[in-house]
DNA sequence: TGATAGTTGCAACTCACTTGCAACATGTAA
DNA sequence: TTACATGTTGCAAGTGAGTTGCAACTATCA
């Protein structure tokens, strides 16, 4: 029974750990459920990707372990317009920001990155003499889809 | 006694009422608090503010205005970089988009408008196809006074 | 193999916000 | 002006996401 310990340890446990934290079941096992996610997942939908490895897990280290990721820049906070309810999502920081873009009819999320993005950030920083740590663009509207549907 | 009601109206109250909405003492208190606001404020805080005006007014009244005056796209909601909670500030939507920066050192919050800012939303709508409706970029980091005091 | 300091799970709690519903007030039409 | 239909309010209770206190547990290191 090949438990998560026997895997190669991905890139946010490495980081963890090369960080000098524990690094314990509970949290091996949450940090490949945030890391292979295909989408973005809210707290209960990790807890429920938890579950299936460990049922023993409980939502509450769910919690403290994303705390610790978003400490650590390691993983990034969504609202995705809150297009459902209050809750967050999360996703591995990339390497390079991107923007969100959330279809007010279906739903659905988009994400790109631009050049404009980068640069209105580096203009954030010269003429505000802002340092910019995180940033978070998200956009409502519809997509092309629902665009030419009738409403 | 002159109460709100024998004022002029201001311009969310006038929006509200050429869309065919009641306009009641509570709304017209409500409006006028949003529209005179110096500050980003939470729905706490608006309630305190209309409690100066009618103390019977119910924080419920307050949740349902806002949520009126966002599905008529007249005050925008921020989030301001969650650095208080997971409450939520309103602002009457100006012409023109603007950025919101804070400080997670001092929590002072800085706007500012940017072209850079326009042109990527253009790009966002001629190159994904997508009509964008409303648009949030938040920014945290350090201020300029933060960043040079010792840590 | 212990010591120790960080981590976990449980239960209870907080906080922002929503819902159901009866009483009430607004805008409209007679 | 009055009556009325429909929208709005205040209250109480509820929801849902996330947090806290604490005793038991465990990863790490000497």
């Amino acid at each position: 029974m090949p438990l998560p310990e026997t895997e190669v340890p991905g890139r946010l446990q490495a980081e963890l750990m090369s960080r000098g934290l524990r690094m314990t079941r509970q949290r091996r096992i949450i940090l490949s459920v945030v890391e292979t996610a295909k989408q973005h997942l809210d707290a209960s939908q990790i807890l429920r990707k938890a579950h299936k490895l460990d049922p023993q897990i409980d939502r509450v280290t769910v919690y403290r372990t994303l705390n610790l990721l978003k400490r650590h820049g390691l993983v990034d906070e969504l609202d995705l317009m809150h297009l459902q309810g209050e809750k967050h999502y999360y996703e591995r920081r990339p390497q390079r920001d991107h923007i969100h873009m959330a279809c007010l009819r279906c739903g659905k999320i988009t994400e790109i990155e631009s050049d404009l993005f980068d640069r209105l950030k580096g203009q954030i920083q010269r003429d505000c003499r802002f340092h910019v740590v995180l940033s978070r663009l998200e956009v409502g509207g519809y997509c092309g889809q629902c665009r030419s549907l009738p409403s």
